[in-house]
DNA sequence: ATCTATTGATAAAG
DNA sequence: TCTTTATCAATAGAT
């Protein structure tokens, strides 16, 4: 990189290994990052030090969340690979299975439990401003279903007392008519003082827009 | 990078978007195990592309290796392992009535997962109005509370960077001072020409309001 | 931690 | 996907 060219070899010098371990571990964390975002990949990276101490990043929802979607790909798919340094790829099915929704719905669980975690531990529970804008994001899509399922059964009660009024309607219209009908019966006498204007007074009222 | 700075948010351009996956998906593999062997690190990385195609690498051992000492790490030291958890688990009494929290948060999580069985059961999960009502007034509750914590971050970083601004902005008066003081010491010759508006070129653009 | 000379990574184009 | 090239980004070494 910098001032001379590196071997690709391990640093013997411990201060130049350790110091160099957290400049690349911070380098390699940021490009993992920047991958996810520009990609729209998801990322997990584990990092142990030599001292046996974690550095880890998954980019979005969780480790766990990550781990279950790979055990579910190499559990799912062939066998494993054994070698080291060696990517391989494998095929993911469009998520249709139930196993597949599962691991999902663990996916946002892990979320929500960072959420709540983060919300009821005091608010020093460490969420960086990166997850805190993931989870507003999937609390907006969560609350843009949740409103869309309401309105629909807004509109299906809607729809219902429409029904019962119209039912009513026509009750009130039967009995009106019946009315008349004994009334004309009931010849001569008093011809003139049937009010007709009746005004339905059992249809339901709108009130369920006040919600 | 090259010919052009780029930003940080998802390349829209499908083709580019693969281009540079397959780039820097190559190129933090290659920092990994650079790091790996530079530092003696044991790395396991895993990347999802957005088609479901997996890439993986493990610097030691294979993947399952890595994801056991994970697991052994965050199990034994206090980390939820879990997707099936307890509200006790989650608890961190630094302040309140510890009761009172535990019932709220059994609340919070008792409405949590109905929701969720219901966003992902398919819709058909049953919650009826009035427990729409109650998840959506949740959910906006929440979504004001990431967002003042967005805020809060972003108010810091802001401050950070006036601090910044100040200091420098000191050191440039005292500079200019400096060079009065020099151009004064220079008696009688040429008298009528040192430009003193200068104009901080140190401070630093607000262009942190681009979130 | 901060600075800077260099190397390394990579966006755009072919 | 590979190569080339112009630039930007990461970082080795020093402070």
């Amino acid at each position: 990189m910098a001032r001379g060219k590196i071997q690709l070899k391990k640093i013997e010098n411990p201060v130049h290994r350790q110091v160099t371990f957290c400049k690349r571990r911070t380098g390699l964390l940021k490009k993992a990052k920047e991958l996810s975002v520009l990609c729209d990949a998801e990322i997990g990276v584990m990092i142990f030090s030599p001292q046996g101490k974690l550095f880890e990043l998954a980019t979005k929802g969780t480790m766990e969340g990550m781990i279950d979607k790979y055990m579910k790909h190499t559990g799912g798919g062939r066998g494993s690979s054994s070698a080291t340094f060696t990517a391989q790829e494998q095929l993911q099915p469009p998520n249709l299975d139930p196993k597949g929704q599962i691991n999902e719905l663990k996916q946002e669980i892990d979320m929500l439990q960072k959420g709540i975690r983060y919300m009821f531990g005091g608010g020093d529970g460490t969420m960086n401003l990166q997850e805190l804008l993931l989870l507003e994001k999937h609390l907006e899509y969560w609350i843009s279903h949740i409103r869309s399922a309401k309105m629909e059964i807004m509109l299906q009660e809607i729809q219902s007392l429409r029904n019962t009024e119209g039912v009513l309607k026509d009750a009130n219209k039967y009995l009106l008519e019946k009315i008349e009908e004994n009334n004309n019966s009931v010849l001569d006498a008093n011809f003139a003082n049937v009010d007709t204007n009746y005004s339905y007074p059992l249809t339901m009222p709108s009130d369920i827009f006040q919600f």
